[in-house]
RNA sequence: GGUCCCUUCGUCUAUCGGUUAGGACACCAGAUUUUCAAUCUGGGAAGAGGGGUUCGACUCCCCUAGGGACUACCA
């Protein structure tokens, strides 16, 4: 029992470009595990591809695991850092007769690979058997795989995933300038951060019977593996532009909660029963590897949809008007203190029905609106000579209201339809459209609430009044 | 081409040999209604196909089909 080594499991991205949702899942995953089981998440930076590999995207994939909320336990690896102890490894592999150096050419390793296609066998290098320590010139240094026998992958996922050695190909482990593959590197450096979990798109389901191999011709101990199905889009296919976005960066941009995506994601192939909606902490008691699911999962916005409701409506109000702010700052709408003020009041009103924070920007637009509005063609055509001498009187009925919140015009309005005779409707749109110039609105009496006295009874003023006055 | 993985309502999933195959989102209908929503009520909707094993298969095995990954001196 306590002789166990605790949990520890890793992200390792590779930074050739932003945070990819699929990845988001897989972070949160080893995220959620190592939670469970007291252990830890560490993240390293795959790095060894110096072609590829950017300062921007190291940025960006940190950037995206701290909106997600899921901070490294330790301080993050940079696998490049660790080029000299990759050497070290393959050397041990070279000694112990577990690699060998291949001189081959390219053009030579071009022809054995469409031989060895064309026989649907795996690729071998002719220097596999033959002693290498007279030749000079460049080489890479490859694994010594097994001829026969075969390899098992004890999958936390998948179950048991056998993999015939012949089909192993010697994969390269030093490039010829010195440098580690991925290969190879993964194995080093999950042995040396005390790794026991890899858990890691399906993708590398593969891989991990090569790696399987390295790890006992090192003589490390193996974690264990669980290979978690990819994202795809709607349509089933691999998940990709097309769909809308794949950066968690995107879905930050379109008004995403964090904990909303954190809770969508974790139910994206993986369950917990009948239990849709949960808390970090309901997620982290019940999540283990074991239990996600083997099958792809797609991408429904519908449902993300549904669950950033959800969200929003928990969310306190002064962080979403900050958000909110934010986002009406991309509009173009200049944002100020006072403007968020008049966006915190407006919100509790329109929240409950809104997915996402562009739309709960676009249902606060009247509050930031300026007198004297213009209106809509719409609501000028509501403003017919009986509709605005109604809405004079209502003015006036407004003017003299003791109270000015909510429920107290609420009161008002239908006092006041009464003693007219008529229902809301009869004007209740026309004075949506005075109040809000034309934009969508809440309901009017917490459109009246949220504006306030002074500037309700003004833009009404502006509409009514004045125009009468010019005519 | 080869190796490997996957397959329950449109979507995400529950079921772990015996259920009227459950839930959620979406959808449809109705209610409500001052716009858009939200809300309430009701409804339709699934085990890819074919063989086995078994008293009994969504569940176990095999085959087929369809998806996907890998097959780099990328990760």
């Amino acid at each position: 029992m306590s002789d166990r080594p605790s949990v520890v499991t890793r992200f390792a991205p590779s930074p050739t470009g932003y945070l990819h949702i699929g990845g988001a899942r897989t972070a949160l995953f080893n995220w959620l595990y190592a939670r469970h089981t007291g252990g830890s998440f560490l993240i390293r930076v795959e790095d060894t591809d110096r072609e590829r590999s950017t300062p921007a995207a190291v940025d960006a994939i940190f950037k995206g695991l701290d909106w997600l909320g899921l901070t490294s336990d330790a301080e993050p690896v940079f696998q490049f850092s660790r080029a000299a102890r990759h050497r070290e490894a393959v050397q041990q592999l070279l000694d112990t007769g577990r690699a060998y150096r291949c001189h081959m050419t390219v053009e030579e390793l071009e022809v054995e690979r469409t031989k060895a296609r064309a026989e649907g066998r795996a690729i071998r290098s002719i220097w596999r058997d033959r002693d290498s320590s007279g030749s000079a010139g460049p080489f890479v240094v490859r694994f010594k795989g097994p001829m026969d026998g075969e390899t098992v992958v004890d999958d936390l996922v998948k179950g048991p995933v056998r993999f015939h050695n012949k089909e192993l190909d010697d994969l390269v482990l030093l490039r010829s300038d010195g440098a580690a593959t991925y290969n190879l590197a993964v194995v080093v450096d999950d042995h040396d951060m005390g790794v026991t979990h890899v858990i890691r798109g399906d993708d590398h389901l593969n891989n991990a019977a090569r790696q399987s191999l390295i790890y006992e011709a090192l003589d490390f101990a193996k974690p264990a593996f669980a290979h978690i199905p990819l994202i795809h889009g709607p349509d089933g296919a691999k998940l990709s532009k097309r769909h809308g976005a794949q950066a968690v960066g995107d879905f930050a941009d379109m008004g995403y909660l964090p904990e909303a995506m954190r809770n969508y994601l974790a139910r994206l192939g993986w369950g917990h029963g009948d239990d849709e909606i949960f808390s970090d902490a309901q997620a982290i008691a019940w999540f283990d590897v074991k239990d996600v699911g083997s099958a792809p999962a797609r991408l429904d916005w519908a449902k993300l949809n549904h669950i950033n409701n959800h969200y929003i409506r928990l969310a306190d109000d002064h962080r979403l008007a900050l958000l909110t702010a934010e986002a009406h700052g991309r509009l173009g709408t200049a944002m100020d203190a006072a403007s968020v003020g008049k966006l915190e009041a407006a919100i509790p009103l329109v929240k409950e029905g809104t997915k996402t924070i562009p739309e709960l920007a676009d249902l606060t637009l009247f509050v930031l609106k300026t007198r004297p509005l213009a209106l809509d063609a719409k609501t000028q055509q509501l403003l017919n000579d009986e509709t605005r001498e109604r809405l004079q009187r209502l003015t006036e009925h407004l003017a003299a209201a003791a109270a000015w919140t909510a429920p107290a015009l609420e009161g008002e309005l239908k006092q006041f339809a009464a003693s007219e005779g008529v229902g809301l409707g009869k004007f209740g749109p026309a004075l949506r459209g005075i109040l809000s110039g034309g934009s969508t609105a809440p309901d009017l009496a917490g459109a009246l609430a949220a504006l306030g006295r002074e500037e309700s009874l003004g833009r009404l003023q502006d509409a009514l009044f004045k125009a009468t006055k010019t005519l």
